[in-house]
DNA sequence: ACCTGAACACCGTTCAAGT
DNA sequence: ACCTGAACACCGTTCAAGT
């Protein structure tokens, strides 16, 4: 008998039960019915549970659409993190999944490559190199973490956000309980100036060199 | 009946399940039989499968031993951050959780509290200094989640490192194949010169704000 | 070769009964 | 109050039988 699903098709219809559902609705058995099937198709298609995660990770992947380059590595820089902070943020049931689970795929990789692409004409040498791509990608990738686990994050859509921090610690954690309230006032604007941050760092390493 | 366990107890239990045999090996059940129960005494003392998981995250936050301070924020700041960073990567097994499940107990933000407090005496003002936590926390954060699931990281114990990027990649992605040679050589110092590009920037803005 | 129902070995948790 | 066995509704996956 021919093939009745495409691997992408099972990646469309996996993702778009966890943005519905969230990632507790995805089960081989949910997906499943959601293609009109018994559960042992899939078998077919993806080796178990965790290959099927990783088609989600790759299908959140797909979505980045990495932008054009020009001769300004900074801009690129801050443009295809920019591009991968949006999309992972657009699925945000799905960034357990991309936090914890590896990618292969070339698709998978593209987002990473293109940062790395841009980094490299910064023309700083391979440790920096290395060191500013991590920190790059650690910092949109623990960016998405802290805004689904971080101790800063509101707990419920409709509690205050504040609220939380500052009622739990009551003046044992200043320090943090003061950002707390900053970051309700400055939500909108965390990436660009935390990103900021790094990239000042990385171009001082960049020109540092450039001067020698 | 008195009380059989201690909330502590339960947390050592959980922990050393998942640093001995991984995520998976942790169930209600397993737990229980760790403790010699059955599995509904532990409803006794945690709410549900996912309170138990944001047990094993404090335990884990509880074992960073914050650094005394010294007068110096920049250095409070990267002994915060490499504390947080030096007992997470201990436990390995455990990322998963501590990137996904948010704490609220004061023993789990103590490590935030700790670099919330360095950074404040940089002098930054609020917006910056919420960037500046972000970026620190983010870096830290991302590159456990790197280390756990990133591009550059090695997908077996024994595979060779550079192997996977480059031989499934075939020259599509060069620019990450090439970090990824970079990053066999330099994988005990990416963490300290990461942080030091963030930090680089977060003292240009701190000594900005002086200038003026 | 690709498909797929039945069955198995798990899992978290509800319920109700113990002390 | 705190404990806990039995039972239930799930889950991923093996197996074997279909075409």
């Amino acid at each position: 008998m021919k093939a009745r699903f495409t691997l992408a098709e099972i990646q469309q219809h996996a993702l778009a039960i966890v943005d519905r559902e969230g990632l507790a609705g995805l089960t081989m058995r949910s997906l499943a019915a959601s293609l009109h099937t018994g559960p042992m198709t899939l078998y077919n298609y993806v080796k178990g549970r965790e290959a099927l995660e990783e088609l989600v990770v790759d299908a959140v992947a797909a979505r980045v659409d990495t932008p054009a380059l020009t001769d300004d590595w900074a801009a690129d820089t801050r443009a295809a993190a920019g591009a991968l902070w949006r999309t992972v943020r657009a699925h945000p049931a799905a960034v357990p999944l991309v936090l914890t689970r590896r990618t292969s795929s070339a698709t998978g990789l593209a987002p990473a490559e293109a940062l790395a692409s841009a980094l490299t004409r910064s023309g700083l040498a391979d440790a920096d190199l290395l060191a500013a791509f991590r920190a790059v990608m650690a910092f949109v990738m623990g960016l998405a973490q802290a805004e689904v686990a971080g101790p800063l994050a509101p707990e419920g859509a409709a509690a205050a956000e504040a609220e939380r921090i500052g009622a739990l610690t009551e003046g044992t954690l200043p320090a943090l309980s003061r950002l707390s309230s900053v970051s309700a006032a400055h939500a909108h604007e965390e990436f660009d100036r935390g990103l900021a941050l790094v990239l000042a760092g990385i171009q001082q390493a960049a020109e540092a060199r450039v001067g020698t």
